[in-house]
DNA sequence: ATGGCAAGCGAAGCTTGA
Protein backbone atom coordinates (compact mmCIF):
# COMPACT_ATOMS: atom_id res chain seq x y z
CA UNK A 1 0.00 0.00 0.00
CA UNK A 2 1.77 3.23 -0.87
CA UNK A 3 0.56 6.58 0.60
CA UNK A 4 1.78 9.78 -1.06
CA UNK A 5 1.62 13.39 0.34
CA UNK A 6 2.02 16.64 -2.33
CA UNK A 7 2.07 20.13 -1.63
CA UNK A 8 0.35 21.20 -5.06
CA UNK A 9 0.64 25.12 -4.41
CA UNK A 10 -2.80 25.33 -6.22
CA UNK A 11 -5.29 22.44 -6.70
CA UNK A 12 -6.46 24.30 -9.66
CA UNK A 13 -3.62 25.43 -11.58
CA UNK A 14 -2.08 22.20 -10.94
CA UNK A 15 -4.32 19.99 -11.71
CA UNK A 16 -2.62 18.10 -15.39
CA UNK A 17 -0.03 17.64 -13.32
CA UNK A 18 -1.68 16.42 -10.35
CA UNK A 19 -4.07 14.03 -12.74
CA UNK A 20 -0.28 12.78 -14.79
CA UNK A 21 1.24 11.74 -11.49
CA UNK A 22 -1.61 9.74 -9.65
CA UNK A 23 -1.98 8.14 -13.15
CA UNK A 24 1.81 7.24 -13.30
CA UNK A 25 2.49 6.12 -10.13
CA UNK A 26 -1.39 4.75 -8.70
CA UNK A 27 -0.42 5.83 -4.47
CA UNK A 28 -3.68 4.22 -2.59
CA UNK A 29 -4.04 7.50 -0.78
CA UNK A 30 -2.79 11.20 -1.73
CA UNK A 31 -2.60 13.54 1.14
CA UNK A 32 -2.50 16.84 -0.48
CA UNK A 33 -1.73 20.48 0.51
CA UNK A 34 -2.25 24.35 0.01
CA UNK A 35 -5.54 23.57 -2.62
CA UNK A 36 -5.40 27.29 -2.37
CA UNK A 37 -9.09 27.24 -3.37
CA UNK A 38 -12.48 27.28 -1.35
CA UNK A 39 -14.39 24.39 -0.46
CA UNK A 40 -16.73 24.47 -3.68
CA UNK A 41 -13.69 24.97 -6.51
CA UNK A 42 -12.09 22.09 -5.73
CA UNK A 43 -12.03 19.82 -8.69
CA UNK A 44 -14.21 16.82 -7.50
CA UNK A 45 -15.55 15.53 -10.77
CA UNK A 46 -11.54 15.41 -12.41
CA UNK A 47 -10.40 13.85 -9.16
CA UNK A 48 -12.71 10.94 -8.93
CA UNK A 49 -12.77 10.36 -12.53
CA UNK A 50 -9.13 9.83 -11.90
CA UNK A 51 -10.46 6.74 -9.74
CA UNK A 52 -10.03 8.99 -6.70
CA UNK A 53 -12.52 9.64 -3.72
CA UNK A 54 -11.78 12.43 -2.12
CA UNK A 55 -12.60 14.01 1.30
CA UNK A 56 -11.02 18.25 1.62
CA UNK A 57 -11.42 21.06 3.58
CA UNK A 58 -10.87 24.22 1.50
CA UNK A 59 -10.02 27.85 1.52
CA UNK A 60 -9.78 31.12 0.11
CA UNK A 61 -6.47 32.23 -1.79
CA UNK A 62 -4.42 30.04 0.76
CA UNK A 63 -4.03 26.73 2.44
CA UNK A 64 -6.51 23.83 2.22
CA UNK A 65 -5.98 20.31 2.32
CA UNK A 66 -7.44 16.79 1.31
CA UNK A 67 -6.76 13.43 1.22
CA UNK A 68 -7.47 11.33 -1.82
CA UNK A 69 -7.91 7.69 -1.62
CA UNK A 70 -8.24 5.77 -5.10
CA UNK A 71 -11.27 3.51 -5.13
CA UNK A 72 -12.44 3.71 -2.07
CA UNK A 73 -14.59 6.19 0.37
CA UNK A 74 -11.96 8.20 3.09
CA UNK A 75 -13.77 8.04 6.42
CA UNK A 76 -13.47 11.55 7.73
CA UNK A 77 -12.24 11.64 11.33
CA UNK A 78 -11.64 15.24 12.16
CA UNK A 79 -11.81 18.14 10.32
CA UNK A 80 -9.27 21.18 11.49
CA UNK A 81 -6.78 20.65 14.34
CA UNK A 82 -8.63 20.98 17.66
CA UNK A 83 -7.56 23.06 20.40
CA UNK A 84 -8.36 26.31 19.27
CA UNK A 85 -11.61 26.79 18.07
CA UNK A 86 -10.92 30.55 16.56
CA UNK A 87 -8.11 28.98 14.46
CA UNK A 88 -9.80 29.72 10.80
CA UNK A 89 -7.02 27.90 8.80
CA UNK A 90 -7.27 24.89 7.21
CA UNK A 91 -4.45 22.99 7.63
CA UNK A 92 -5.63 19.45 8.92
CA UNK A 93 -8.47 17.02 8.11
CA UNK A 94 -7.57 13.01 9.25
CA UNK A 95 -9.97 10.09 7.64
CA UNK A 96 -9.54 5.76 8.02
CA UNK A 97 -8.59 4.18 5.17
CA UNK A 98 -8.37 0.69 5.02
CA UNK A 99 -7.61 -0.03 8.38
CA UNK A 100 -5.27 3.17 8.55
CA UNK A 101 -5.46 6.34 10.12
CA UNK A 102 -4.16 9.11 7.87
CA UNK A 103 -3.93 12.46 8.96
CA UNK A 104 -3.01 15.17 6.37
CA UNK A 105 -1.39 18.34 7.28
CA UNK A 106 -0.09 21.76 6.20
CA UNK A 107 1.92 23.31 9.30
CA UNK A 108 2.07 27.12 9.59
CA UNK A 109 4.98 28.40 7.32
CA UNK A 110 5.94 30.77 10.46
CA UNK A 111 8.52 33.90 8.84
CA UNK A 112 9.12 36.32 9.57
CA UNK A 113 10.16 35.13 13.00
CA UNK A 114 10.20 36.25 15.40
CA UNK A 115 6.46 37.53 15.05
CA UNK A 116 3.38 36.75 15.28
CA UNK A 117 3.13 34.37 12.19
CA UNK A 118 5.93 32.68 14.09
CA UNK A 119 3.85 32.11 17.47
CA UNK A 120 1.02 31.10 15.43
CA UNK A 121 3.35 28.33 13.91
CA UNK A 122 4.95 27.39 17.43
CA UNK A 123 1.21 27.23 19.06
CA UNK A 124 -0.29 25.11 15.48
CA UNK A 125 3.17 23.01 16.73
CA UNK A 126 1.83 22.29 20.11
CA UNK A 127 -1.49 21.22 19.00
CA UNK A 128 -0.42 18.91 16.99
CA UNK A 129 1.74 17.17 19.31
CA UNK A 130 -1.43 17.03 21.58
CA UNK A 131 -3.42 15.58 18.69
CA UNK A 132 -0.56 13.47 17.68
CA UNK A 133 -0.14 12.38 21.50
CA UNK A 134 -3.43 10.89 21.37
CA UNK A 135 -3.69 8.85 17.96
CA UNK A 136 -0.67 7.34 19.21
CA UNK A 137 -1.68 6.27 22.25
CA UNK A 138 -4.90 4.61 20.62
CA UNK A 139 -2.27 1.99 19.21
CA UNK A 140 -3.51 2.56 16.16
CA UNK A 141 -1.73 2.15 12.66
CA UNK A 142 -1.47 5.91 12.01
CA UNK A 143 0.58 7.89 9.62
CA UNK A 144 0.82 11.65 9.45
CA UNK A 145 1.79 13.36 6.26
CA UNK A 146 1.85 16.43 5.17
CA UNK A 147 4.03 19.98 4.76
CA UNK A 148 5.50 20.25 8.01
CA UNK A 149 7.52 23.43 7.37
CA UNK A 150 10.38 21.92 8.95
CA UNK A 151 14.27 21.19 8.24
CA UNK A 152 14.28 18.50 10.97
CA UNK A 153 18.52 18.46 10.30
CA UNK A 154 21.68 20.15 8.57
CA UNK A 155 21.45 17.08 6.09
CA UNK A 156 18.06 18.20 5.15
CA UNK A 157 19.13 21.96 4.01
CA UNK A 158 21.15 22.92 0.95
CA UNK A 159 23.06 25.43 2.87
CA UNK A 160 22.51 24.88 6.56
CA UNK A 161 24.02 28.67 7.64
CA UNK A 162 21.71 30.53 5.15
CA UNK A 163 18.50 29.40 7.31
CA UNK A 164 19.26 29.45 11.03
CA UNK A 165 17.09 32.42 11.30
CA UNK A 166 14.18 31.14 9.17
CA UNK A 167 10.85 29.74 10.79
CA UNK A 168 11.61 26.80 8.82
CA UNK A 169 14.84 26.01 10.61
CA UNK A 170 14.85 28.02 13.92
CA UNK A 171 16.06 25.66 16.92
CA UNK A 172 12.21 26.04 18.09
CA UNK A 173 10.47 24.84 15.51
CA UNK A 174 12.93 21.77 14.62
CA UNK A 175 13.21 21.11 18.61
CA UNK A 176 9.41 21.12 18.50
CA UNK A 177 9.55 18.63 15.27
CA UNK A 178 11.70 16.37 17.57
CA UNK A 179 9.45 16.82 20.09
CA UNK A 180 6.66 15.02 18.34
CA UNK A 181 9.10 12.62 17.55
CA UNK A 182 9.97 11.84 20.78
CA UNK A 183 6.54 10.24 21.22
CA UNK A 184 7.36 7.56 18.82
CA UNK A 185 6.96 8.31 15.34
CA UNK A 186 9.18 7.20 12.54
CA UNK A 187 10.26 9.57 9.77
CA UNK A 188 10.01 7.15 7.48
CA UNK A 189 11.96 9.14 4.57
CA UNK A 190 14.87 9.62 6.53
CA UNK A 191 14.55 5.94 8.09
CA UNK A 192 14.74 4.88 4.24
CA UNK A 193 17.47 7.18 3.52
CA UNK A 194 19.90 7.54 6.09
CA UNK A 195 23.03 10.11 5.95
CA UNK A 196 21.21 10.56 2.04
CA UNK A 197 20.23 14.37 0.94
CA UNK A 198 17.08 13.97 0.04
CA UNK A 199 14.86 16.73 -0.78
CA UNK A 200 11.44 17.14 -1.66
CA UNK A 201 10.40 21.45 -1.73
CA UNK A 202 12.94 23.77 -4.17
CA UNK A 203 12.17 27.19 -4.54
CA UNK A 204 11.20 28.54 -7.90
CA UNK A 205 14.18 30.88 -8.13
CA UNK A 206 17.33 31.12 -9.56
CA UNK A 207 16.67 27.95 -10.35
CA UNK A 208 16.83 26.34 -7.12
CA UNK A 209 15.89 22.51 -8.87
CA UNK A 210 18.52 22.69 -11.69
CA UNK A 211 21.52 23.26 -8.64
CA UNK A 212 19.42 20.97 -6.17
CA UNK A 213 19.75 23.91 -3.91
CA UNK A 214 16.67 22.08 -2.27
CA UNK A 215 14.96 21.28 1.09
CA UNK A 216 13.19 18.40 3.06
CA UNK A 217 10.26 19.86 4.59
CA UNK A 218 7.92 17.15 3.61
CA UNK A 219 7.36 14.22 6.18
CA UNK A 220 5.46 11.00 6.05
CA UNK A 221 5.33 10.25 10.21
CA UNK A 222 4.38 6.34 11.17
CA UNK A 223 3.51 5.37 14.42
CA UNK A 224 5.05 2.07 16.15
CA UNK A 225 2.16 0.18 14.85
CA UNK A 226 3.11 0.97 11.63
CA UNK A 227 6.70 1.50 11.18
CA UNK A 228 7.90 -2.22 10.99
CA UNK A 229 5.08 -2.21 8.19
CA UNK A 230 7.68 0.23 6.37
CA UNK A 231 9.50 -1.31 2.98
CA UNK A 232 10.15 1.94 0.91
CA UNK A 233 10.05 5.68 0.83
CA UNK A 234 11.05 7.82 -1.96
CA UNK A 235 10.52 11.25 -3.75
CA UNK A 236 9.36 11.54 -7.21
CA UNK A 237 11.59 14.25 -7.53
CA UNK A 238 11.46 14.34 -11.66
CA UNK A 239 7.55 15.82 -10.80
CA UNK A 240 9.23 19.05 -10.20
CA UNK A 241 11.01 19.30 -13.20
CA UNK A 242 8.04 19.34 -15.11
CA UNK A 243 6.08 21.99 -16.94
CA UNK A 244 4.03 23.98 -14.27
CA UNK A 245 5.26 21.96 -11.48
CA UNK A 246 4.62 22.32 -7.97
CA UNK A 247 7.60 24.02 -5.69
CA UNK A 248 7.31 20.93 -3.91
CA UNK A 249 7.44 17.10 -4.90
CA UNK A 250 5.63 13.93 -4.00
CA UNK A 251 6.84 11.92 -1.20
CA UNK A 252 5.66 8.56 -0.55
CA UNK A 253 5.71 5.70 1.54
CA UNK A 254 5.49 1.78 0.79
CA UNK A 255 3.76 -0.27 4.00
CA UNK A 256 3.49 -4.01 3.94
CA UNK A 257 -0.40 -3.50 4.28
CA UNK A 258 -3.35 -5.26 2.22
CA UNK A 259 -4.09 -3.28 -0.77
CA UNK A 260 -7.09 -1.84 -1.31
CA UNK A 261 -9.91 -3.51 -2.96
C1' DA B 1 22.18 40.57 1.94
C1' DT B 2 18.90 40.74 -1.49
C1' DG B 3 15.85 39.29 -4.93
C1' DG B 4 14.59 36.10 -7.69
C1' DC B 5 9.41 33.12 -9.19
C1' DA B 6 4.54 31.47 -8.83
C1' DA B 7 -0.28 31.78 -7.48
C1' DG B 8 -4.76 34.08 -5.91
C1' DC B 9 -7.56 37.91 -6.35
C1' DG B 10 -9.37 40.68 -9.57
C1' DA B 11 -8.38 43.34 -13.20
C1' DA B 12 -2.78 46.50 -11.14
C1' DG B 13 -0.26 45.48 -7.83
C1' DC B 14 -0.34 43.60 -3.39
C1' DT B 15 0.04 39.38 -0.34
C1' DT B 16 1.86 34.99 0.64
C1' DG B 17 4.87 31.36 0.26
C1' DA B 18 9.67 28.99 2.02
Amino acid sequence: MRIATFNVNGINSRLPALLRWLEETQPDVACLQELKAPQEKFPEMEIRAAGYCPIWHGQKSWNGVAILARGTEPQELQRGLPGDPDDEQSRYIEAAVNGILVACLYLPNGNPAPGPKFDYKLRWFERLRLRAQELIATGAPVVIAGDYNVMPTELDVYKPERWLDDALFRPETRAAYQRLLDQGWTDALRTMHPGEVIYTFWDYFRDAYGRNAGLRIDHLLLSPALAPKLKAADVDRDVRGREKPSDHAPTWVELDWPKLG
